[in-house]
DNA sequence: AATGAATGAGCTTTCATTCAT
DNA sequence: AATGAATGAAAGCTCATTCAT
């Protein structure tokens, strides 16, 4: 992290403390003071408040995870391999410093209870993981893509959450190896 | 919910809410609303505060989902069947007129971050999910049930986390297409 | 000011800062400072907030005001003399250690612009002034009543605007003259 | 309000707020915003900030207030027409498209507890309005011509309020009566 | 056994202001 | 001459918790 502009920093930092702690669970003072950036800072880059900045949060974090499963995807022979690849993937991003901090949407997912575009933007995030599975799956030959796609999304989600709970990476590894298996 | 006592309305009325807006979410001060109790309540029935009333919310819903899976699997001729079984009775679990509710112990798990005892009550509920079904896959004749064990809880947390973003139940019943077909 | 509940304590000493300051240009953190209470006794007395406790104060306000036209006007052989009594009264109650502050109406009535409650408020209490002031030129013989009040009232809170301006009593005093004069 | 400079546009914009929610109800953006103008133009045209701003929207709505007065009492016969006139011309300035803004002067003398200079200026321009009159009255013969401006103006102060409070005209038009008939 | 009152730290947000460009 | 970025204090408010009765 050296040549962040204040809203980058901004971001990255409150996207890891709202996978560890949850939305509602991390006070703007936190992550001003982890980011090392004074408190009038936040409400020029993020004049929507603690909503702005977790849609943003949200938006960085999706952009990761997207990337991953294309690159993860591509040069695979099958969709399995391709999967198992991901599996791997969500596990190292996971991974902090020996710490697992869970999946960027799900910390979200909660508050949306209350702020109603914070659930439709963890819907629309889930929503696309699944059009982006779905469309590997249809390019090496699954018959029933859409429904192999979410499959996969939901115990990727249920992993994740497994890691979270053990703070360990066996989940991913248990789905990597059952995914090579099919 | 007739004839409750104070302390076990006070449990159903804070699993509800956590499970709708995360433990961070929800304040002391919305549970006595909701349960339409006086503000000193709590501190007599639960010393220990908001941690030791979350503890026992997670506790009560965890007796509920046992109970769920083990007369899922009851009277069941192999895995597959008390698998979408237990599909079935997690999604009306879920359901709470016509809105999805999260799982009770993910919930709880994100705050675990500064609560440490929540995060290890989280994982304890959830490794004995997974011996729960195990027992029943060894039953059932599995070859490797505490994999199978794992795979389907992780399945099935992931059905959860797409069923609170979508706020429907498809996530279930696609989950419980896919266990028929093994 | 012994034995006043928090709670009085509280409305007496937002009621003069309103007054020397205005409605907006108080702070709570203020206003506790000054009644020496500490930072979470507020709201347990007026959830309402900062409105609630304007409206408590402008009311409590309001009654000692009544009171004072009420007194002035007993006893009195006609209006003008009542009048004359009501324009002492009300210096004396303007006046605070040397300073002069204005009338609890006029601190809330500017806020009103962004919260209607208190505009109304405002209107009612000056309504109810004038309609008190209106008994009593009725029962003083005037012919037209309300007319009388209503200019009465009105040269009232005129000569409250100037005393609050000049921070002296003379606009009190020349309208008191004013009035036996008639 | 066409070839305004920015100074100008941002007097005029600062005093009608000013006028609506007191001095202290509004801020910098709030007026900015309005002024439609960027929010590093303020400090340029107004070094002192908001004081400064507040001082120059005085002074420009007291400009306006005491052509009014000079125009009313120009070419009238006795005082009372004079104070009539200026009666309904004060009412004209204090409504706004069906709404009734406060006087300048009462706007920024709240204000004045904190902000000594503002108060002197509010003090300073009643005075200078009372002066006004009072050469009227003199130029007119009337023999207590200070004593009888100070009472006139405190009248219309007193209406300002009324007219505050109830959102119309009727203030005005009795205060207006009432002049006629002396 | 039960509870209304109190507490102060912390919440999200807005403030008037400064400054580098 | 003009302005987007930055700043820290303070705004109104909610928090989980304690305690006297």
């Amino acid at each position: 992290m050296e040549n962040l502009s204040n809203r980058d920093l901004l971001i990255r930092t409150a996207s890891t403390l709202f996978r560890q702690k949850g939305y509602s669970g991390v006070g703007l003072r936190e992550i001003l003071a982890a980011a090392q950036l004074p408190k009038g800072t936040l409400y020029y880059h993020f004049p929507g408040g603690k909503r702005e900045l977790g849609e943003a949060a949200t938006c960085w974090a999706e952009t990761i995870v997207r990337k991953l499963i294309e690159s993860s995807f591509a040069n695979v022979a099958d969709f399995s391999e391709g999967a198992a690849a991901t599996c791997q993937a969500v596990a190292r991003l996971s991974e902090r410093e020996g710490r697992f901090d869970g999946c960027p949407v799900v910390s979200i997912l909660q508050a949306g209870a209350q702020e109603p575009e914070l659930r439709a933007l963890g819907q629309k995030v889930l929503a696309g993981w699944i059009n982006l599975v779905s469309q590997q799956a249809r390019r090496l030959g699954d018959k029933k893509p859409y429904e192999t796609a979410m499959l996969f999304v939901m115990q990727l989600q249920g992993a994740w959450i497994l890691a979270l709970a053990e703070q360990n990476a066996a989940p991913f590894n248990l789905l990597e190896c059952s995914m090579r298996q099919n």
